[in-house]
DNA sequence: CCCGTAATGTACGAACTAGTTAGTTGTTTC
DNA sequence: GAAACAACTAACTAGTTCGTACATTACGGG
């Protein structure tokens, strides 16, 4: 209290931080950088264990930033979860596989599911965490439902394509084609800790990395073949 | 110290809580108790997320106990993962497949997968949780590791089986195949929620969780068979 | 029956953490 | 060029949470 007293007194200089750079707005960047910071951290530890001091810290901006741009740690959270499911979507379209044979265009489809999560541990973790969740943020969120996923619809139009050929069996389900390819690519990534333990096998390993996608893409074509 | 002196002077009388029923030492109960109650408190928020004031709660003793008993939190969940590996290791054990064709005996085998992750959520559940902390925990734990899995065994006999009377194809991994089995099982449960959300399926309902098992079961046979 | 130890309960504290308060600085608009 | 607003910083607070110090009680062996 008696704020102006004291600084009028005060006899540190008027620029509190003249040092660095000087300060620039740019909230885009800076809500971005959070994003990203938060990814991370929320990936490796959860929604618990994430904390939003580090996350702070470890953003050239402030935790009243975060705050300020997401209003809770949940909040972030579910800003979180929705960057990656929109991501995840966004590289999903842009598979082409109108030109190829329906078998082709479904090895390539599930080799890319595999290599995707592979490569996408994050996402992986994320999807790990929320479903530890229930799901319940996901369900909160607007933006993630409602939405379409193009990897169901390029299942759907791949096996379709086959039965007419001829070259795959009719009667199937392509929601529960792509559980099973979801299934495979997804556990490689979000298991792999337990059961290289457990198996005492190198999963890691470029040569098992290999030979598993194509294991899982053999399984999935011997699934749908006639 | 000097407990002498002070115990012959206490004016407050000598029974302390005369209520309710007397206490009975029964370290075994106790400690079973905490493992139970804490089983269910991680697998339902994970390490972070869980509390050890609430588990002292739940329990009928108190957080002294699970101090004395396991040492810290982390001690606790060490002891929670042992024992949901060693339960689920004491069941795998009782499968009988010997009497029947090997591919009776995959099916089996598969179904019996499928249905004890169905019902067993919690240890889904935990080995997630493990998994997001990169099996840290799993690998300190001298109890795991070293012991032989039923379940590999099993799947081993039985495609050795399968591959000398012809039906199965040779030239297979039983650890894939393996692998597969579980990440078709495991991902039916760990991802059932966002899964559920994001494709608008009841995947709880009975027949649903039926063709699912029928499913995965027709897609490991249709995998190993010539 | 008594005594030492194992088992248990209670109350507390130190550290951590999500979120906030109060105030400062850049930016845009007119 | 100054008012109005948006972006930003630092320091603090209230509440939580793991872990412990201390006290007490059961119980088995001698």
């Amino acid at each position: 209290m008696n704020e102006t007293v004291h600084s009028s007194r005060r006899t540190t200089p008027a620029k509190k931080l003249p040092a660095a750079g000087a300060r620039t707005n740019d909230p885009a960047r800076t809500m971005a950088e959070i994003l990203q910071v938060a990814t991370t951290e929320f990936a490796d530890k959860g929604l618990a264990g994430a904390r939003i001091d580090e996350i702070a810290a470890t953003t050239r901006t402030s935790k009243r930033m975060i705050y300020y741009y997401f209003g809770s740690k949940k909040g972030l959270y579910v800003a979180v979860l929705e960057e990656a499911y929109r991501r995840i979507r966004a590289i999903e379209a842009e598979l082409h596989l109108a030109d190829l044979t329906p078998e082709d265009a479904l090895r390539k489809l599930v080799a890319f599911t595999v290599d995707y999560q592979w490569r996408n541990p994050d996402f992986v973790r994320l999807v790990m965490n929320e479903n530890i969740h229930r799901g319940e943020f996901l369900a909160q969120s607007k933006s993630i439902q409602g939405l379409n996923i193009p990897a169901i619809q390029e299942v759907e139009r791949v096996y379709q394509r086959g039965v007419e050929q001829g070259v795959f069996r009719a009667g199937l389900d392509p929601i529960d084609l792509h559980q099973s390819i979801s299934a495979l690519s997804f556990f490689n990534v979000s298991n792999r800790h337990t059961f290289a333990l457990i198996f005492k096998r190198d999963l890691d390993h470029p040569d098992a990395v290999q030979a598993r996608r194509d294991s899982i893409v053999d399984m999935v074509v011997r699934f749908v073949r006639r």
